[in-house]
DNA sequence: CTAGATGCAAACAGTTTGCGTCACT
DNA sequence: AGTGACGCAAACTGTTTGCATCTAG
């Protein structure tokens, strides 16, 4: 659970102003059981604040994933990406241009579980991303970023 | 490289029509080096048959996906998803209703690279999503998928 | 007092759909 | 010949932006 003490003081120390808005939209997005979508923490900071507009909910996840406070479950989530590798494997992904590439499934030690999983959950496949930045990324260093690669 | 009679016959074997768009389309979303967009499709596509519609490149990806001729690179293309646990963490995905659930990282054994990654990719963190039906859409078997969780 | 935040509406980007026409089987 | 595919435009969903107003610091 998030005290309100601390989201002002998160709010204050990236520079951010700490207004009633801004608190709500975070402790709902930090809610559990999280992942939520940018509607579904419209619909519930609407029933604290009912004169919310959802252009400052989107207005502050962005703000709050571009300071790093929340983070986003895939770095694609703009369009769709489609792949026909039908052998397992595994993929690189630039944090910074988005770019994939494929990691045969061999390259990395088998995937173990340490136990069991949540009861009913029935997996069928692993599949690992590997985040960092790719060559070109980390060569053009800390500019800014140039336009993505959608291949 | 894939060839056309192995498309065509590919597209036969799951009641699909061999049409000459489709093929392309194929073949452009199944080239190197992989995970293209729907507009980068279409781009490639275009070149080959310049008075192709858009609309026919995301009917036909769709039914690829559909038939499981192409898979996608990610689950949550559709809409952003927030996360603010700051500890690192896999997911349980299930490709069903698409509902995210956590796993601590230490409940799986430590991922190893058998070999070197690709020169100048700078690794950062890895997430693995473990893909596989949730309790609830295991139970509800084989039925019309629900309304998806968005949380 | 001022930079930055909010709310509204309009603009955008990505994707889907309806429908008339055309083509594969 | 008939079912399904194509092309076009319009509809939709998800997200961003411009601008006037308001508020935290």
């Amino acid at each position: 659970m998030i005290l309100h003490k601390d989201v002002r003081s998160l709010f204050h120390r990236h520079g951010l102003a700490a207004t009633h808005q801004r608190q709500v939209i975070y402790e709902m997005a930090a809610a559990p059981p999280g992942h939520a979508s940018p509607e579904a923490i419209y619909a519930r900071v609407r029933r604290k604040i009912p004169g919310i507009s959802l252009a400052t909910v989107y207005k502050n996840l962005r703000t709050f994933i571009d300071k790093g406070l929340l983070g986003q479950v895939s770095l694609h989530s703009g369009s769709l990406r489609v792949e026909s590798n039908p052998a397992p494997h595994h993929h690189l992904v630039c944090t910074r241009c988005k770019s994939i590439v494929d990691l045969k499934e061999e390259d990395l030690e088998p995937i173990r579980f340490r136990h069991k999983l949540p009861h009913g959950f029935r997996a069928q496949r692993v599949a690992v991303d590997i985040l960092g930045t790719c060559k070109a990324c980390s060569t053009r260093a800390r500019g800014p970023r140039k336009k993505m690669q959608l291949n």
